[in-house]
DNA sequence: TTAAATTGAGATAATTTTATCTTAATTAAA
DNA sequence: TTTAATTAAGATAAAATTATCTCAATTTAA
């Protein structure tokens, strides 16, 4: 569905908002051992991140990365895959053809076309706010 | 979605059906220009694909790729996905992750079911039938 | 029987993705 | 002011995926 960047990259972003809406601002080395991911490539998704205004990133001691308490409800899972991935997962076609589409449509068009609309529905619907709240009310659980 | 050589495959058996359904051997050059394709890769990926049972390959002079025809109801999509890229794309979780599952939902995970269950759905119910039927009749193109 | 046309299989190469390493820049505390 | 703790950036490396090449096996036709 994703690439392992973008998962690392969700997870992260999870983690963080967490830990923001408590105002607390968390550092690489504890996003990786929280989310289960290798802490250099991890930073380079981050950079990407803080560089598509998703994140913010303060260096020096006490440094780290931290999301703007008033943007929690309006960063979307959207926003995330967008900056990683792009947005060619539910907008290119499921069969990887290029020119058909809408004026002749396969067989399975129509049900692909469900199917990515649930899925931008999805990720356009949900942020980070909803995901925070979760985690921080200890229902979900981004490591392993 | 599917990976590149998954693509190949579903385009292939689909262009392969379409000419069984109609008596019809093709050859491995004819499919990749027709699906345009990289021929020797796209080798690689029917030599997968008769190992699995899902196509029939015939050596020689007049040689080439066919499926049976009373099999053309019976071979579905998801068996095609099944043999390149197993299923994992509708059973591993969206985010990535491995233990949360149904125990402790996040927000997204009833969505990503649902989501999940149409591709599975769409796979498992399409047959290489339908897809050679619309191809024959003209209303679907596979290449470009 | 030989030659030509095919697929099969294994080795290799190119590209992309994932991951790491090294050094620089920044910040705060000692 | 110096040092330690951090992120940033670019180079490099490793692994996975995509793609190609070479030769063997098979089949049919000449
Ligand atoms: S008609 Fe089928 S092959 Fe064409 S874009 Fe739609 S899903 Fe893809
Ligand atoms: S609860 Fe969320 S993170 Fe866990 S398996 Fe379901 S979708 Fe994935």
């Amino acid at each position: 569905m994703f690439s392992k960047a973008c998962e690392y990259g969700i997870r992260a972003v999870i983690y963080i908002a967490a830990n923001s809406n408590e105002g607390r601002r968390v550092s690489l080395k504890a996003i990786a051992k929280h989310i289960d991911s290798p802490e250099a490539f991890t930073a380079k998704i981050l950079q990407i991140l803080v560089r598509h205004n998703i994140i913010n990133s303060v260096r020096g001691i006490n440094g780290g990365f931290e999301i703007e308490k008033q943007n929690l409800d309006v960063i979307l899972l959207a926003d995330i895959v967008k900056a990683i991935d792009g947005d060619q997962i539910y907008k290119r076609c499921g069969l990887g053809l290029h020119a058909c589409s809408e004026a002749h449509p396969c067989p399975v068009h129509y049900q692909f076309v469900t199917i990515k609309n649930g899925l931008r529905t999805l990720l356009e619907t949900t942020n980070l706010k909803t995901l925070a709240l979760e985690v921080n009310s200890g229902l979900s659980f981004l490591k392993i």
